[in-house]
DNA sequence: AATATTTATGAAACCGCTTGAATTGATGTG
DNA sequence: CACATCAATTCAAGCGGTTTCATAAATATT
């Protein structure tokens, strides 16, 4: 049905390698101007378009890359995250003319047998959107070695993976320069939960931002706990038993994630505190918290998709050769600005 | 890198053929005990996996089937149409040890020029997830007939053009056969906008299910609009107009989107009517309409997940030769009581 | 005019696997 | 014992392209 290079060869009265060398505009070969259109009208004739299957093949080289999505019930719709990555994925992917093949497990079992169908020759590269737990499929990639590949949304301690990821150290970093930049001298850090790299990263970027100033870190200014609203409202209720007079409190709350701010709001809000006059107060992740009641909490926008088409570029010039295997890449959070952030009173001039 | 054929058919001593068949359990080619073996075992040492390219270019199979998502642009995010039948369709897919390949287009206009390689032989099936008026590329991909497509979300006149799509006239059937079995009678249709398929369908259920409870069309208890709340609203003042005494008015409303039953209670609430006491009101789709505040509207739920799923197992069933191109086939919707249905009062017993 | 270059094209091997036809050797038959 | 039968295995021709190398023709060089 689909007319093959034979056809095109035949209508045009040249041989199968001029066909291909002609279509594929090889640089090297020259061919008379009068060939060349000869065949370029005989394949337009025909309806020929190459077979993507057969000239893989031959150039090992599928123009496809995969991805694998190894979460347990692993689904678009009901996570975010891995809906927001595919689009960026699918983005680039496309722009790049490319084809996406989508891997997607059940239960994350099942990744390791289906292992080798990823690398069955049909993805050039791989992209890796999985948990943390599942992480024996990263040495078991590598070990293979066929097929590069990506890890999407994590930023491992080994220099011979690639990784992309959001940049949670920079995010804290801008975060805490905007609260500077507002006049904030005394700022909080009210932590997630310490075992997960985010908050490593984010309080490590808090850290930075306050050198970055000439500020000290002090350590009776960081605040540990959950990734949750209770915690933010009680390191909240904590922290003003700990600094009861106005005058020597902090004036900046900056909280891990959304639910810490909402609940450090929350907090303060009982304390009779206002935001943001008496207190700013910033998030992390511009999650649903950050906007689902007043105040709308000022936070760090993390561009998942972002992340994705970060990804898929990065495998792509791995694979065309303009980087290389083992880069990283980390990509910037924006800050939104809403209710919960203003500079500074000094005197309590005003009510 | 990846060992091919020929390594274990050099390790077990026996030739390419015998490798291939003993592989691929082929029917007819009966094989010694010991040499299959010792193929199996070759493969095994040699960490052998078929190339699924060389393997589809032989078979003209590639067990992978293409999803062709021509919305301006698409995104499984954004569109939560667009996410739940991807979720579905990859479900199954996966199940079905297909591979799947995403084609997304960011604006339609690309979609035609891009067409072919759609047919390069990547695909053994299409699933089309587009727009209606982007119908051009289905007489284009028919004309082709190189590859079977189906159509996802779509239900066209053509006997030719296999589809699947969400059975709304069967859930209008349902839906008037619910209000039915309370013991309504008199039962109202709120359309929404005629030119589209979905309303036409809609109200071909209707009157399907007054007819099998052998109750009459009536035309004034149809009325005509669009799928806005305000329609809703407004045509049931109208219809309180029309039927000012209580003891003639229809007691239930059977509205074509849940928009329209927000407007419809609305409407109901203002003019003092409790619902579901006096009226009764039904939507239709599960949206968020349905469950935005109180009262929660009983609905239609229209399953697209499942519409995913169907698809996929329909073109994978076609490409088995199980079924036939051509067949649509249309997939139920759940009937999700809330709390805006309930049998009719007759007389004006209770308050 | 003979030889060296360049330019344009084709022949054939190969990519890794499948598959129908052909081959080999063992077994059964008259 | 020659011959047909059958089971087990291999040959070799694809699948639809790409690509290296060789070749032929045209042009340039001396």
């Amino acid at each position: 049905m689909a007319a093959s290079i034979r056809e095109v060869a035949r209508e045009a009265n040249v041989s199968l390698s001029t066909v291909s060398k002609v279509l594929n505009a090889k640089p090297n070969a020259k061919f008379a101007l009068a060939t060349r259109e000869r065949v370029v009208a005989a394949a337009k004739r025909v309806g020929y378009h190459p077979n993507a299957i057969a000239r893989g093949l031959s150039r090992k080289r599928m123009e496809t890359i995969g991805v694998i999505m190894a979460y347990d019930q692993a689904s678009v719709t009901t996570d975010p995250y891995l809906g927001a990555c595919l689009d960026g994925i699918l983005h680039i992917s496309k722009k790049r003319h490319q084809k996406t093949v989508i891997f997607t497990e059940d239960s994350w079992e099942e990744t390791m047998p289906s292992l080798p169908s990823y690398c069955d020759g049909h993805c050039d590269g791989l992209l890796l959107i999985i948990p943390r737990t599942h992480s024996e499929i990263v040495p078991a990639l590598a070990a293979r070695g066929d097929v590069p590949f990506v890890l999407v949304g994590d930023s491992p301690e080994s220099d011979l993976l690639t990784a992309v990821d959001v940049d949670n150290a920079g995010a804290a970093v801008a975060a805490v320069a905007y609260l500077i930049s507002l006049g904030h001298r005394n700022i909080v850090a009210l932590c997630g939960n310490s075992e997960l790299r985010s908050n490593t990263q984010r309080l490590e970027g808090y850290r930075r931002g306050l050198e970055a100033a000439g500020l000290s870190y002090r350590l009776d200014y960081v605040f540990s706990g959950q990734y949750w609203q209770q915690d933010g409202f009680d390191n909240t209720v904590h922290l003003l038993t700990q600094f009861p007079d106005s005058g020597e409190r902090p004036t900046a709350l900056f909280c891990f994630n959304d639910a810490i701010a909402r609940g450090a709001c929350d907090a303060l809000a009982e304390a009779g505190i206002s935001v943001p006059n008496e207190m700013s107060v910033i998030g992390f992740d511009d999650s649903i918290n950050a906007v689902s009641r007043a105040p709308m909490i000022t936070t760090m926008r993390q561009d998942i998709r972002s992340v994705g088409e970060c990804a898929t570029g990065l495998l792509l010039d791995i694979l065309s050769g303009i980087s290389e295997l083992g880069s990283k890449r980390l990509v910037p959070a924006d800050l939104i600005v809403r209710e919960t952030t203003a500079p500074p009173r000094y005197g309590k001039d005003t009510e």
